[in-house]
DNA sequence: TCCCGGATTTAGACGGGTCTAACCCTAAAC
DNA sequence: GTTTAGGGTTAGACCCGTCTAAATCCGGGA
């Protein structure tokens, strides 16, 4: 039986090797989850004679199949409840990242089929990002690419705002970002930071860096890989 | 900050407590948790600590008011949610104690206001069990009487069934043995079993002395304290 | 009143998860 | 090829919640 704090380690590795196939470093892991290094360093021995992550010491971890497995349980329920909470409980969703949070370690088997099965199967959450199937099989890459690949005139289509922030999230929100809404790109300044008009708001928004980095867009002729 | 142990131990204080004025012996809470003896005792020690139980060496424990607001929150957070997934999501009352008590101590404030606000701020639980207010005040003495107090030939009409094994829940439901239901008492063994037919069954019902225990009932003279 | 059995507490250990301080490795700069 | 800055690991400590074994207390029976 794993404990939660484990399962913690394990989703944090899923995330930050989120896209890439580089390993993960301990300092990274130790930001993500707010503790030391040498506190990771521990886990991850523990992870590692688990089977549940591969290591080479001093250069990071990748998760085995079986840790990704761990990991992409764990976000199935973090996002099955992301979904349920806006959907039946009225949350808004700058809210819900908390709040799921908290209930991911905790629901059984039974819960999480009958929240799937409320809100009929959802595979988006309502950040836009996928929701893993209950057969655990990885999905696909993220759809789109972030915002900051574009130029100044492109029209796109959000699909994926994956920040944490309630207060980020909010801002955003209130500017009419969120997924499945148009945005025409108005500036990218140098430093990385994307100006945009959303078709929901008068108001243009300006997006920081390490913000923009968190939108993930498709161009209308790309196809919406949830539709 | 509380662990969730401690509100385990507070919850189990609270609930030996109920109906009685004794004090609450080590021996009884180890037996309700399923821990042994000296476990109990250095818990104790830490709850007293903290003022939350009020302790007489070798004498046993009771709560005081701190300890019987936390204890109630506790009890909050389960009926609700025993409320909830049974109206929500289609649990059946035999299920839901196991995931109640895995969620309980994991909801935040916004989560249960959002939850008794979708069921309509409910007084009791699918057992019949009190549900205590938002201002954590103990509720009223639990309603009715245990079944086994009274005579073959009483009708009388369930108010709660406090049991939690899965098991037993099924086998009353199955013969009609819930809140609000009907009962003839057709006798009552000297060793303490009640049998007893239910107005939603024709066949009758076998009560063994633990179970009985369990089950509450008032005459219909008696005003449903629900109603 | 004394003794005894059963319950309670004390003593001491352990695994989990965390920390700080100290040591060590890696890779980049020279 | 050396040096060195900075991240990673080891060492050792702590608290939590648990256990077993041993000591202690309480209350009832003689």
């Amino acid at each position: 039986m794993l404990s939660d704090v484990m399962e913690d380690y394990l989703k944090a590795i899923y995330q930050l090797q989120r896209g890439t196939d580089e390993r993960i470093r301990t300092s990274e892991i130790a930001a993500e989850l707010d503790v030391t290094s040498p506190t990771v360093t521990s886990m991850l021995d523990k992870l590692e004679e688990r089977g549940l992550v591969d290591r080479e010491k001093y250069r990071g971890v990748t998760l085995t199949d079986e840790g990704e497995t761990v990991a992409l349980e764990i976000v199935r329920h973090h996002r099955l409840l992301e979904a349920y909470l806006t959907e039946h409980l009225d949350y808004d969703w700058s809210e819900v990242h908390a709040e799921a949070d908290r209930l991911e370690h905790h629901i059984s088997e039974d819960f999480e089929a009958r929240v799937a099965d409320a809100l009929g199967e959802p595979t988006v959450d309502p950040h836009g990002s996928p929701i893993p199937g209950a057969d655990l099989e990885p999905p696909e890459r993220p759809a789109g690419e972030a915002i900051s690949e574009f130029e100044e005139g492109a029209v796109v289509t959000v699909a994926e705002v994956a920040d944490r922030d309630p207060e980020v999230l909010s801002y955003l929100a209130d500017r009419g970002v969120e997924p499945g809404v148009e945005l025409e790109i108005l500036e990218v300044a140098p430093f990385g930071m994307v100006t945009a008009r959303s078709s929901e708001s008068e108001e243009p928004v300006s997006l920081p860096e390490t913000v923009a980095h968190h939108v993930r867009v498709v161009t209308p002729a790309e196809p919406d890989p949830q539709g």
